[in-house]
DNA sequence: ATCCCCCTTTGAACGTGTTCAAAAAGTAGG
DNA sequence: CCTACTTTTTGAACACGTTCAAAGGGGGAT
């Protein structure tokens, strides 16, 4: 299998992607024309949406030839990146506070999901019409691809500063998985989030609002004697097919190690189901 | 925009657009040419893919012009409706078996996504390639559009079977809401089957046989006495969020207007079983 | 100045899904 | 056979994302 979907230019070693062969320190002409054409794709994008919005439009309202954004973008979907590390950004800062003084886990849980939804609203509109695009498994935006990792694992880690400073307990077969569990929770409410056509959102708001008390206390309700077996078995499936994350139980905090990394782990199946435990 | 799809019986919708105004009986030259058409594209999508099936190419090897397909069907992705509902049947008909035999509830669920699995399995590498466009939720084909209202509900009805069949007991009040549960399970087993890529998607088996039985036993542990106040908000909110059941909005191309929002109703955790526990 | 090399920029051209006015084929009555 | 009408069919044309060979251009070496 080739993975040739990247930039013609050629794979970079940085994680970043598409782009010029060596992204120059900003200020540059180079660099200033490419941020010029970015920026003026997602205003073009948040004005018209993302379909209405043509390569031909984003190139003349720049200043550049139609090839000259595909010098600097490798497609029309990695202009759509931008917006992913911008609502990282601003999330990761909206958040900020909420983590620092809220002790209270369901309230932590309601407060950075609400802090998402405050800080995407305004691309509501647009990001529906390219979420398509980001379901595609061989899409480089999808949120299980390996081009997302690091803005991924970042995420992830969010999630695990959540629990980290909540005060309640739980069971501690689960402290691998569950930053990840939060984090498809989060991937849930953005589901719903997209096809959700309330004004303002506030069906997704209120779903939040009712659900997060409800997983603080499933993760609560996770101690105890009757589900423990249960919840001890969850863990382990879950360890065996989620997304291989750093938080690997024996395998050492590495960072990177081997590249690789697929999506999904692939891998021959094998030995995965082995003996019911 | 219009709801010409396949054979498919009944459903007459109100005054649609486009399209051949009446279907004519099966039988009529105009009939054969449609399903010519269709049969071509769905022979040519399992050979070479969505994608590198062109609508030229379609047309050409059906022997009809290219305009004349747009006179069928409305775009290239209602000729994929025809895979729905060929999976759909051959699904129910290979899951009658186990569904009429088997009592145990975890190995009744396990069949049928696994009965699935084995359906779909000669579309995977196609499905994989259309699956953005049904995650669009502007396209009909999503699995939470209005427009697959008839076959999603009748997908979920399949899983009441399921539960109605099996000799456990769970508790009460989770009674409306399971089957979309079990289905929406299934939805999040099609998730990871299409980011699947180990050889014969053994991967994906062996998470439904490993994680078939916990979702089994965490329905037989919701009646216990620790997590029954959870258990009822749980069934509380999944009433107000998931997709209703029986009738809902439907409307049409309604703008705003009243709050509340018919809002596409949607939702979903990935990986099969998440906040329970 | 001249040459050379590589980075940047250009815009025409390709293949795609989709649309549309018009031609063809079918139907029915005179 | 002709006429009026509807249903079906056609293929050129459109707009789009994307590609590509060729042209600019800046800076160092000769």
């Amino acid at each position: 299998m080739d993975e040739a979907t990247t930039d013609a230019t050629g794979a970079e070693g940085a994680a970043e992607g598409a782009g010029p062969p060596r992204r120059p320190a900003s200020g540059t002409k180079s660099e200033r024309t490419r941020t010029a054409i970015l920026e003026t794709a997602l205003r073009l994008f948040q004005d018209r949406g993302y379909d209405k919005t043509t390569m031909r439009a984003i190139a003349q309202e720049a200043g550049v030839s139609v090839g000259n954004a595909y010098y600097y973008f490798a497609s029309k979907e990695h202009l759509v990146q931008g917006f992913y590390d911008r609502i990282g950004e601003q999330h990761a800062e909206a958040v900020r506070e909420v983590l620092a003084q809220e002790t209270d886990l369901a309230r932590r849980i309601s407060g950075v999901l609400l802090a998402w939804l405050d800080v995407a609203e305004p691309y509501h509109r647009f990001a529906t019409q390219f979420f398509k695009n980001a379901a595609d498994p061989e899409s480089p935006l999808s949120p299980f691809s390996a081009q997302s990792r690091v803005p991924r694992e970042a995420a992830i880690d969010l999630h695990r500063q959540i629990l980290a400073g909540a005060d309640g307990k739980y069971a501690p077969e689960l402290a691998d998985q569950l930053p990840q569990l939060l984090w498809m929770q989060q991937m849930g409410m953005v589901l719903y989030w997209v096809y959700d056509r309330s004004p303002g959102c506030t069906r997704t708001r209120a779903l939040v609002r009712r659900s997060a008390p409800l997983v603080a206390r499933g993760v609560a309700v996770s101690r105890f004697r009757v589900v423990r077996p249960l919840v001890r078995e969850i863990a382990e499936v879950l360890g065996d097919f989620l997304l291989p994350a750093g938080a690997a139980d024996e395998g050492g905090p590495e960072k990177g190690g081997r590249g690789d990394g697929g999506a999904m782990r692939g891998g021959a199946e094998g030995g995965g189901g082995g003996g019911r435990g």
